[in-house]
RNA sequence: GCCCCCGUAGCUCAGUUGGAUAGAGCAACGGAUUUCUAAUCCGUCGGUCGGAGGUUCGAAUCCUCCCGGGGGCGCCA
């Protein structure tokens, strides 16, 4: 494709040399007239209507003037069609070149001209909470994306912005402290579980309810009733002001309090890393920056903001403002205190200037995007941005993505409302795809078979995620995810699975030694070796287009139809029973190129593979 | 009230950045196998792409306005 983008425009510039070099953009796509041909060019009639001719007539032009003859069939007035577009068929020794090109080491993507370092932002805990089905998203497609910018040849830098400070973590460290203290829990056995009602706790317990008790007053609702709610809010207050002294000793790192906050984040840690490693996701704890990580950098960079005049006093708080949006970002509180946005600016100055990143990247869900506008918007004001080795700006981008809802159409929870465990989501999952395992591969050892059942279970939950387009809310299904067939990462596991057993199979059965068919030529002769050939071909431009885009899912699209198109191909063309051994050879070759690609695509995203299930 | 996102087959979803006759899977129906792993393949059925205008050779895709669903809107994270 590549290539015929190239020769397509040599003759565009031969047929129109008035046109200038940057507009000779043949745009070749793959043809949609399987039919008709396996390439074509819709550049015509864009480039008729420049230069203000007849789109068939530049058309011939083109045609005249191209050199394809060693990889296409020849051109002719035939080749075009409608209001001017050129079909390309490939000859198909040409096609055979092509892939056997691309059976390298690389699979034919290309190195890079431009190493970008990609900082992604994923998986986002919280301390003293459980992970729940809401950070699947951000730990997987930030996964996904990390690893495709490594695949790409870039550099990928993870970071876990942990929220591990503030008021509310505050809170719960004040209580927790406090029961402590009183014996009343053992911090050094204490679960997550346990933590996390406590947290809940600690949150309810400074929650005032004046609204309560103002409405009481109002509607004189008899002297208990105000005398519970005074009790209530006074309370509420002494919680607060509590939790206030236990952030200024958390943030002078006070021992005996600093303790405390450090037992929470090794707890919540260890199980966020166990349910990131559960997901075979690469998020580690090297990976870990959270907001506390920070705290040292707020107040400078506030102060830096106002002594450059970027920010500004607004009713009290410190504001920047920002183009095109209504609400500021707010920097500074009224009373002094910094908030997420804070934080947010001085991460985008590390990741950017420490980091050394060249795009920004947040896997956070879709409803922050306002926020993300407006911190993007504060941080390139400041020149935050700025890349010290490249002095240009960083691309930020929020990879938002939609919310996982149940089958009611809601957001998914458990019957009683309550967030569903991350962990409790991949362990069900695999307890599943055991079920079917079990049943359908009695034949495997045990141990084996639990193997299978993990990669099947943890393929299918995130599959099933990674699917589908980022941006979109998704129904979440088990039944789905795990049916076998169809667009599933079971499907996927099988296909790879079969390109794989036809080789050993080779080797086992027709003693034909590995390595054989590696260097074998290849012959396209069949429909479905063609239609397989082509679709290999397209791996490279996908992966490409998946980073611009930051969307996993052409990726899933792609294994998907290659898969499919496998599947066809072993159906049409014997491999072991082929008519000739170089027929045979040849097909190994093209199992063996398709095994690398699928399972290439599906590390690119993350996913579990298998040599048999 | 203002802003953002979404609306495609009965269901769940794609649609290569404006290209030809809008595609998959599920569901329904029919066919292929003494298998190269049938967890498969092939076929049939199913659509006024939410609606109406506009832009142009050409619109699911871009613009405007409506309808419907979701989300967000200065001192929570």
């Amino acid at each position: 494709m590549q290539i015929l983008q190239e020769r397509f425009a040599m003759a565009i510039g031969r047929a129109f040399p008035e046109v200038d070099p940057a507009e000779r953009d043949p745009l070749i796509t793959g043809s949609k007239m399987a039919k008709l041909a396996d390439f074509q060019s819709n550049g015509a009639m864009a480039l008729g209507k420049k230069l203000g001719k007849n789109p068939r007539e530049v058309a011939a032009a083109i045609v005249k003037h191209v050199d394809v003859a060693d990889i296409a069939e020849p051109l002719t007035e035939q080749s075009i069609a409608g209001p001017g577009f050129i079909n390309i068929k490939l000859r198909s020794d040409a096609l055979a070149m092509l892939v056997t090109r691309m059976d390298g080491a690389t699979l034919g993507v290309p190195v890079p001209e431009v190493k970008e370092t990609a900082v992604v932002d994923l998986c986002g805990v919280n301390l003293a909470k459980q992970m729940h089905i809401g950070h699947l998203r951000a730990v997987i497609i930030g996964d996904a994306i990390a690893r495709l910018f490594e695949r790409l040849g870039h550099n990928a830098v993870r970071q876990n912005h942990v929220g591990d400070w503030g008021l509310p973590i505050a809170m719960v460290t004040a209580k927790l402290k406090q029961l402590s203290d009183a014996k009343k829990i053992d911090m050094a056995t204490l679960s997550l579980d346990s933590m996390e009602k406590l947290y809940k706790l600690s949150q309810l317990e400074c929650a005032a309810e004046e609204r309560g008790l103002a409405m009481a007053r109002k509607y004189r609702m008899g002297p208990k009733v105000i005398a519970e709610l005074e009790a209530q809010v006074e309370g509420a207050k002494e919680a607060m002001a509590h939790a206030k002294q236990t952030l200024v000793k958390l943030q002078a790192h006070e021992p005996a309090v600093f303790a405390i906050w450090q037992r929470i984040s090794d707890i919540t840690m260890k199980a966020c890393l166990d349910t990131c490693a559960a997901l075979h996701s690469n998020v580690k704890a090297e990976h870990s920056a959270g907001e506390s990580s920070y705290a040292l950098e707020l107040g400078p960079v506030v102060e830096e903001l106002t002594k450059r005049g970027i920010a500004e006093e607004s009713a009290g708080a410190l504001i920047v403002r920002v183009e095109g949006l209504e609400e500021p970002c707010i920097i500074r509180k009224s009373d002094g205190g910094y908030l997420y946005a804070t934080t947010d600016v001085a991460a985008i100055r590390r990741r950017v200037q420490k980091l050394d990143g060249t795009r920004v990247i947040y896997c956070v869900d879709i409803r922050q995007s306002l926020h993300f506008k407006q911190v993007f918007g504060a941080a390139h004001r400041a020149g935050y941005d700025i890349n010290l080795a490249t002095k240009k700006p960083a691309r930020l981008e929020h990879a938002g993505f939609g919310m996982v809802l149940g089958d009611d159409g809601r957001p998914f929870k458990t019957r009683s409302g309550e967030n569903v465990k991350l962990m409790d989501v991949i362990n069900e999952a695999i307890r599943r795809a055991a079920a079917v395992v079990n049943e359908r591969s009695a034949e495997l050892p045990e141990a084996q078979r639990a193997r299978v059942a993990e990669a099947v279970g943890v393929a299918a939950l995130k599959y099933a995620d990674l699917s589908n387009d980022r941006v979109k809310d998704y129904v979440f299904s088990f039944d789905r995810m795990l049916a076998f067939e169809g667009n599933t990462g079971p499907y996927l596991l099988y296909a790879l699975v079969r390109t794989r057993s036809i080789q050993r199979k080779a080797t086992a059965e027709r003693a034909i030694q590995p390595g054989t068919w590696t260097n074998a030529p290849i012959a396209i002769g069949e429909p479905a070796e063609k239609t397989l050939a082509l679709t290999l071909l397209r791996y490279p431009g996908v992966l490409a287009s998946a980073a611009e885009a930051l969307e996993p899912h052409r990726i899933c699209n792609y294994i998907y139809d290659l898969a499919g198109t496998f599947s066809s191909f072993f159906d049409q063309c014997p491999v072991l029973k082929a008519p000739d051994d170089a027929t045979m050879l040849s097909r190994l070759r093209l199992c063996a190129l398709t095994e690398r690609v699928l399972a290439d695509g599906l590390t690119t995203l993350g996913l579990p593979t298998l040599e048999r299930m």
